[in-house]
DNA sequence: TTGTAGGCGTTATCAC
DNA sequence: GTGATAACGCCTACAA
C-alpha cells in the first residue's frame, strides 16, 4: 500500500474509502466538527454544517462502524443461533428476534449450525471476540453445553425455547413444554391408546425430557421410547427399523417435532400403513407443512414468533446497560391442534 | 469509567475484558511478543510461548475481533440478503451459501428483510459502512434497484437467483427460469390444457419475467396474467377473487412459487374445486413442502443449495483479493418434477 | 529473539 | 462554535 490514499483508480482494486479525515480536509474544519455534523451532538454553526453535509455527499462518505464500535465498546449487533434454518420453527423464532432487536436499534445476526459443533463453535466465537453484543441461543446441540456453560456469566446470552440440562441462572424463554406432552398424553388416552411409541429429541435437552415427563405422567399407558436427533431422516430410519424388526407394536407415535412425524409418516406409509386409520402420528410445533401434509398433522402449536422475541427483548434489556442478565424464566402457553393424523385406537 | 481496570467485580457489569497490553503485562513481554505468539508471524522461543500462553489461558483472552478488522481493513465478514427466511428455498440458498463461506474462512451473516424496503436498507448499510466485506444478494423487493445500482461498483456484491431489471455488470448465479417456464409450458400443452392462469411475481424482477417468456413461448395458448408477491397469501387472494367474479375460466394455473400455488390450492378449495381433477396446478421452487402437500404438487425444481453456493464463491474470489467481481453469469439447472397436482384437461 | 512506535477511523475530553 | 489530543485494541514495519 502506497501512503497515497487516492491514486489507485484502474477497475478492479477498491478505492480506499473517504475517512472522516478526508471530509474534514475537503472542507476545512476538523475531524471533530465533521463528527458533530454527523451525529448532533453538539451545535454547529449552519453555514459549516452545510458545507460539511455537502463534502460528505460529494465523496460518499460513510462513518465506518468498525472503528466507531471500537471506541464506543459495542457493535449493537447481536447473534441468533439456531440449529436448523429449514425448520420453518425456528425462521419463526427469528422473525420475533428480529423484530425485537430491531425495536431496540439492534442488528440481527442469524447464526445456523446445521447441529454441527464446529459451526457452533465458530459462532459463538463472535462473542468471545466481542463482534457481537450478546447472543440469543436457539440451537441445542448436546455436546455445546460445556462450552456454554463457560460463557454464560461472562458475556450475555439468553436461552430460546431450550434449556440445557445442569446450566442453570440463565435467562429463559421457553415454550410449555411439559404441557404440551401433556396434552398430548390426554389427547392419546382420550382416543383410547394405551402404547404409543415415543420419538425423542437428544437426551441433553430439557425440552424434550419435559415433554417426555408431560406425556408420559398424562398418557399413563405404555411407552416405548427412541432417540432421534429432530430430523426428518431420523424419524424415518427409528420407525423404519422397528417395522423392519416385526412391527411396531403400538397404536400411535409421538415425535419429538414436526419434523421427525413427517419422516415416520413416510416409513410407515412405505410399510403400507395408514394413517390414521392403522395408526395415529403426532408432531410438535406446527410447522407450515404440518396442516398442508397429507392427513394434516395432530401437533402441538408454539408460539415460535413470541418466544423469539421475548427472549431477544428480555436479552436486549440487559446488553443495553452492559449487564450480564440475571437469571429468569418465561414460560409461553402451548395448543393442541387435533387435525387429521390421530384417531380412535379401535381396530 | 475509572482507569483501574480490574476493580469492578461485583454482579452484573461486565467487566472489561483482558487486552493484549494485559497479557503482555501479566507475561513480562511486549504486545508485539503477545501478538506473534498467538498469530505464529514470527519465531517466539519456545519458553516465552509458554508463558504468554499460559497467560492468554489464565485471563482468558481473546483478541477483539473489530480492533483487528479495523487494522486489517476487512472483516472476513459476507451478508446474505433474503427475503423471506420462512420460504425453505432460501434457507436451501442459505445453506450453499454458507458452506461456501466457511470453505474460504469466511463468516456468513443472514439478513432477512420479509420483502421491507427500510430492512433491507438497513442490511445494506452494513456493507457500506464496512461491517462486512461483500453481500450475497438474493432478495428482490423491486424498490430497491435504484440503491443497488448505486451500491454495485463500488462494493462486492453478487446477484443470487435474481436478476434485477437494468442492473448490468454484475455478478450472477441463477437458476435457469426461462427454461423451467418453458418445461412447465409443453407439460400443461402436452396434458390438453389450452388456457391457463398465470400468478407471477413482482414485475421488475427478471426471474418472473423469464420464466413467463419461457412458459407463454412454450404453452401456446391463452394466458391469463395475475401479479402476485410471492407470498402464500397473494396466490390465495388472487384466485379467490377471480374465483368470486365469476370463474377462473381456465383448466390450470401455473405459480410464480411453491407459496403462492400453496394459496391458490387452499383457494381451489375452498371454491369446492378438486385437484388435479378441475383444475391443474404447478408451482416452482420444490421446496419440501411441495412433495408433502396433497395433493403433491408438480413444480420446477431449482438448485437452492447450488444457486447459493455459487453465488457466494464467486463473491468471494473477488472479496478476498479486495477487488469488485465484474460481470459474469453462471445459469443453473432446472429440472420439472411431474407429481400429483396436474392432470389432463379432458372433462 | 524481542521491543518501540505509528497508524487503522472514530468519538470523548479538554481547551480555546 | 471549533480544534487538538488521547484512547479504543490490534498489527506490523523498523530497530535493537
Amino acid at each position: 500500500m502506497t501512503p497515497e490514499p487516492y491514486t489507485a483508480d484502474r477497475q478492479s482494486p477498491v478505492r480506499r474509502p473517504a475517512s472522516i479525515k478526508d471530509v474534514a480536509a475537503a472542507a476545512g474544519v476538523s475531524p471533530t466538527t465533521v463528527s458533530h455534523v454527523l451525529s448532533g451532538n453538539r451545535p454547529v454553526s449552519e453555514e459549516t454544517a452545510a458545507r460539511v453535509r455537502g463534502v460528505v455527499n460529494r465523496l460518499g462518505y460513510v462513518p465506518a462502524s468498525l472503528a466507531r464500535s471500537l471506541q464506543a465498546g459495542s457493535t449493537s449487533v447481536i447473534g441468533l443461533l439456531i440449529p436448523d434454518i429449514s425448520n420453518t420453527f425456528f425462521a419463526e423464532l427469528a422473525k420475533g428476534a428480529e423484530d425485537a432487536a430491531h425495536d431496540l436499534g439492534y442488528g440481527l445476526i442469524l447464526c445456523n449450525t446445521e447441529f454441527d459443533a464446529d459451526r457452533e463453535d465458530r459462532y459463538l466465537g463472535m462473542i468471545r471476540s466481542r463482534f457481537i453484543d450478546g447472543m440469543v441461543y436457539a440451537s441445542g446441540s448436546p455436546p455445546s453445553r460445556r462450552r456454554l456453560e463457560a460463557l454464560m456469566g461472562k458475556f450475555p446470552i439468553a436461552l430460546a425455547d431450550e434449556e440445557v440440562e445442569g446450566l442453570e441462572g440463565a435467562l429463559i424463554a421457553t415454550a410449555d413444554h411439559e404441557a404440551g406432552g401433556r396434552l398430548v398424553g390426554e389427547h392419546l388416552r382420550a382416543l383410547g391408546h394405551r402404547r404409543a411409541l415415543m420419538l425423542t429429541g437428544p437426551r441433553a435437552l430439557m425440552s424434550g425430557t419435559a415433554r417426555a415427563n408431560g406425556f408420559v405422567r398424562a398418557f399413563q399407558g405404555e411407552v416405548v421410547e427412541r432417540v432421534g436427533d429432530f430430523k426428518e431422516a431420523s424419524g424415518y430410519r427409528l420407525v423404519a427399523k422397528l417395522l423392519e424388526k416385526g412391527g411396531l407394536d403400538c397404536t400411535a407415535v409421538f415425535a419429538a417435532n414436526d419434523l421427525m412425524a413427517f419422516g415416520a409418516l413416510t416409513a410407515l406409509r412405505e410399510a403400507g400403513l395408514s394413517v390414521p386409520e392403522d395408526i395415529s402420528v403426532v408432531g410438535f410445533d406446527d410447522i407450515r407443512a404440518a396442516s398442508l401434509a397429507h392427513p394434516p398433522l395432530t401437533t402441538v402449536h408454539q408460539p415460535a414468533y413470541d418466544v423469539g422475541r421475548t427472549a431477544t427483548a428480555q436479552l436486549l434489556q440487559y446488553v443495553s446497560r452492559g449487564e450480564v442478565p440475571p437469571a429468569s424464566r418465561h414460560t409461553l402457553p402451548v395448543e393442541l391442534k387435533v387435525r387429521g393424523s390421530t384417531a380412535p385406537a379401535d381396530r
